[in-house]
RNA sequence: GCCGCUAUCGUCUAGGGGACUAGGACGCCGGAUUCUCAGUCCGGAAACCGGGGUUCGAAUCCCCGUAGCGGUGCCA
């Protein structure tokens, strides 16, 4: 299928629970990379590792990339499924000479690491049982990474010890595995993580002992939280999983994410995934480390709810229910087509999440529930001329719709002598139950003039009482 | 300890020797619009880590220092 000169991206996570941010950057740019050079993204799943990998840490790094739709190809690869090509790979390389049995501990390569003036250690072949297998690394010269991002680095041979690359049980470590995957995936471009810079001389020494080309390399600086340490729980929104949860849009998280760490040269801020796609090119990437701030997602977020097609926020809001509140998931989609769209377009303006627009138009989706701090606020007793005469002046309405309720409550402060705010301030508590919402003449079309009324009595009735 | 990476407004970044009185965006402050909150529009404050070089000239190149980060696992 994939002649060699197309060029072949693989992201791999470390299965340990859900993506985070850093892994969806680096998913993204692997993503973006591929669809710009004509190329694929492979997911090769890291689970080497048997205690941090289970079948539901390796589902919650699919649904996140299904959710952010980047979409790879192939099935996903496991190393843990390919034992017996590692397995090989280890006889061959023990055959060569190139790597080595070792029953040292780990406490017997310190000591013989001072014994020799703190050197890298080089140990013998000792066939004993349970024996680890260790990578002869030479001398002499250097292991240079030709980094796309940094350019060339280069790490001294006589730094790097001898390195385990199988366990006393023959079972691989993750640098014998990653070798041999990415050798047989026919991978051609390695986009990961900062971390790794220091083990990809340990690969290329790897690849080179199994007599092969290794790919191209380009290393991501790591994305930090807000206080300059590891992105965590802590700083609020750390997976994707959590970005979904909070009404996010995987159009303006790519979008979000694609600028960590990358700028276009024009510095265009809000991108379409087409447009990230033309512009973004790995070696214009960064190499600072980042930090993620929720204040400019959900900015670029409101960008691209305000952006899109008035057709699909209602499926998108709907989705966004179902993970996020099922019971209101059941109580929007009960409702009718009419009062859905209604609910999407007087939202549509003025929310930043999803969350943020089911907050402002949930009352149109059940009974009225007071915030008592805003009735508190605003239903004083000066409020009660205020609710009877938008009652009179609403009960009169002939049509239905905003442009009419606006004609109709428009005089009211005027024949009242109050301030605008003290006529509609207490409306819109009555109907809502809070004193934020959409524009009060909208909010009341979109209600329809039997609920609004009958919430306008209920709230004049408890006032009085 | 050893090896390696990094360093521009609070944050994300543009910048790759003269176009820099350092540009854009978020946030912040002020103003306009207004029925609330948002949104939108206009304006403002805000940065080249320090020290040496190289050069006619350095945010840009080199060295040292400082700080942060990563690796140094029979973890990935």
């Amino acid at each position: 299928m994939h002649s060699a000169s197309t060029p072949r991206f693989r992201f791999a996570p470390s299965p340990t629970g859900a993506l985070h941010i850093g892994g969806a950057r680096t998913a993204l740019y692997n993503w973006l990379a591929a669809r710009g050079s004509g190329g694929t993204m492979a997911l090769r799943i890291e689970d080497t590792d048997l205690e941090r990998s289970t079948p539901g840490n390796v589902a919650q790094i699919i649904e996140a990339l299904t959710w952010l739709e980047l979409d790879w190809d192939g099935a996903p690869v496991s190393q843990r499924e390919r034992r017996d090509r590692h397995a090989e790979a280890l006889k061959r390389l023990i055959d060569d000479g190139a790597a080595y049995p070792d029953p040292s501990s780990a406490e017997d390569v310190w000591a013989w690491k001072e014994a020799h003036g703190g050197a890298a250690y080089r140990g013998e072949s000792r066939a004993e049982e349970g024996a680890a297998i260790r990578l002869r690394v030479p001398d002499e010269g250097a292991t240079v990474v030709d980094d796309l991002i940094r350019g060339p680095v280069s790490f001294p041979n006589q730094a790097l010890d001898d390195f385990v690359i199988a366990r006393g049980d023959g079972t691989p470590l993750y640098n014998l595995a990653v070798a041999v995957d990415d050798l047989e995936m026919g991978v051609t471009d390695v986009v990961r993580g900062d971390d790794h810079l220091s083990n990809t001389p340990k690969q290329l020494l790897m690849i080179a002992a199994l007599g092969a080309q290794p790919p191209r390399y380009a290393h991501l600086p790591l994305l930090h939280g807000p206080d300059g340490g590891k992105l965590s729980k802590r700083h609020g929104a750390a997976s994707v999983q959590e970005l979904r949860d909070k009404g996010y849009l995987p159009a303006a998280v790519r979008n979000y994410l694609a600028l960590l760490g990358w700028g276009a040269e024009d510095d265009a801020t809000v991108m379409s995934t087409d447009e990230l796609t033309a512009r973004f090119s790995i070696d214009r990437v960064g190499r600072a480390a980042a930090i993620f701030d929720e204040q400019k997602l959900r900015w670029l977020n409101g960008r691209h709810l305000r952006a899109l097609d008035p057709a699909e926020y209602e499926p998108r809001l709907r989705a966004y229910l179902e993970v996020a509140d099922p019971d209101a998931a059941d109580r929007f989609a009960a409702a009718g087509a009419d009062e859905r769209r209604a609910a999407c377009e007087i939202v549509r303006e003025k929310a930043q999440t999803l969350g943020e627009a089911w907050r402002l138009v949930a009352f149109l989706f059940g009974e009225v529930a007071y915030d008592e701090k805003a009735w508190g606020k605003v239903m004083r007793k000066g409020a009660v001329p205020s609710l009877r005469a938008a009652l009179e002046a609403l009960g009169g309405l002939q049509s239905w719709d905003a442009l009419a309720i606006e004609a109709a409550l428009t005089p009211l402060p005027e024949a009242l002598d109050l301030k605008p705010g003290a006529v509609y301030q207490p409306i819109r508590v009555a109907v809502t139950g809070s004193s934020v919402s959409p524009g009060i003449f909208d909010t009341l079309a979109a209600l329809g003039k039997e609920a609004a009324l009958s919430r306008i009595e209920a709230a004049l009735a408890r006032l009085v009482a």
